[in-house]
DNA sequence: GCGTCAAATTGACCTACATCAAAGACCAAC
DNA sequence: GTTGGTCTTTGATGTAGGTCAATTTGACGC
């Protein structure tokens, strides 16, 4: 019940360049996915491509809703704040996840980079109306968001019924689902956010977060073997523990 | 923290008539927005009317998900379970809202009626079909699952950083807005469900929603004149409590 | 009206996690 | 490699809300 302070750069106007979606190397598995050659050249006419540095506001809760992004390189996290300044986390985005939604025309979260970070960026408006034109992207736009709408409703499993360290298993474990793994093994994860990002977005504080990851370093669970890079030991005792299987 | 037990009958055959579309009362409101008469027709062909007493399970979770529903009188509690048995809520539904999101066609949730309720139900299949030839139907369906995202971030929030009193509140005030009051006051707001629902919905147990609620009581915020039926006395002081500005 | 049973309320006590505070560890700049 | 700042870890203590248990209230059938 703490209040928190974040100073970040914003984004005032973004730089932005036109790449052909042609060039994408994330196609597969972003919103461009299952269109025919001449559609992605049609969707590749209204998007820019963004770059920015770490810490960059990319989009504020509240603002009007006139642009989507694709993420396709890097990292972001996703908040909602309450008025005295408590946040909560409502997702970290990876290479092919989608940000933008909107409530009433306006963003119903802000964005920040956690790191160096591209994204793909279409102006609402002209992306409806492709949306007209083009069936399979509507369609492909349906699943990304009631798969989104599925990992929403586990988080609230998460957030209202379990324990400290259920969570921090839990959080562990989609992180090694869903991010890129910078080795090529399956249980190094990179974790490009801070302990209170964490702690924000499992309903904890920092401080939980980090005596939670200490508990299970001295369990043998998990290791440290450098900052932002956590390795999983014993997958099977994790899963579950986050499941309250004990 | 305690393991749940819930008995329930569970639907093995539903009894459903075929009824037209037409004749429907919530379509404003629901799926069906926005078709034209003829498209409706095409809907309607694929679509049944089913009826359940109380209690009743709808769907349950990881079963084939094989329908879609709206419901169209009544309401209807959704909810997760962990292996122990506890239990989160993750949404109540009202006339014109939806149920059936799946993942890998599973259901992603389990879903009971909390009093006498009619869906609509749809063949998942047919309806997949059917999105192919009827873009706006796609576009309605893209909508409602926005919406719903964002209501489910809301929640997030609400979860994971909001005090007890600050979720009761909170509850109360989306119980104003989505569900249908059956007096004509705006402040008067029926609750078909229990305690404990109320409890699993906010991640809190049945005693700290009932000590609460009588809380709001003392300070002359609500009132409850019957079960079920509760009447907000105090609008502003109880939408500043949901959001912590005291 | 009366008995039964489930749900809601209330009270006493407890604990998981928050809060407060003080070291360490990391890292970027010079 | 030293310095300043931020982030993480660790420890000591506090508390919101959970747990356990006992009434009370309400709904329904007879």
């Amino acid at each position: 019940m703490r209040s928190r302070s974040q100073v970040a750069s914003t984004v005032a106007s973004l730089a932005s360049v036109n790449s052909p979606c042609e060039k994408c190397n994330i196609a597969e598995m972003s919103l461009c996915h299952a269109l025919s050659c001449d559609d992605l050249k049609q969707l590749s006419a209204i998007s820019s491509s963004i770059e920015v540095g770490k810490g960059v506001t990319i989009i504020n809760e509240q603002d009007p809703a006139n642009y989507l992004f694709n993420v396709t390189a890097g990292s972001v996290k996703l908040y909602k704040l309450l008025p005295d300044g408590r946040r909560q986390m409502t997702g970290f985005l990876f290479p092919g996840d989608f940000l933008g939604i909107a409530m009433n025309d306006c963003y119903a979260y802000s964005a920040e980079s956690l790191e160096d970070t591209k994204l793909c960026r279409f102006s609402r408006a002209k992306l409806e109306e492709l949306l007209k034109i083009l069936p399979h992207l509507e369609n492909r736009l349906l699943n990304m968001v009631s798969n989104e709408l599925v990992l929403a409703q586990d988080q609230m499993l998460l957030l209202g019924r379990k324990t400290a360290k259920e969570k921090v298993c839990s959080f562990l474990l989609s992180l090694c689902k869903r991010a890129p793994s910078k080795s090529d093994q399956a249980q190094t994860i990179s974790l490009p956010m801070g302990r209170s990002d964490i702690g924000d977005y499992l309903g904890l504080t920092t401080e939980t977060v980090s005596r939670t990851l200490t508990n299970l370093k001295k369990m043998g669970i998990i290791s440290i073997p450098a900052t932002g890079i956590l390795e999983i030991t014993n997958m099977q005792e994790l899963t579950d523990l986050a499941e309250g299987l004990d």
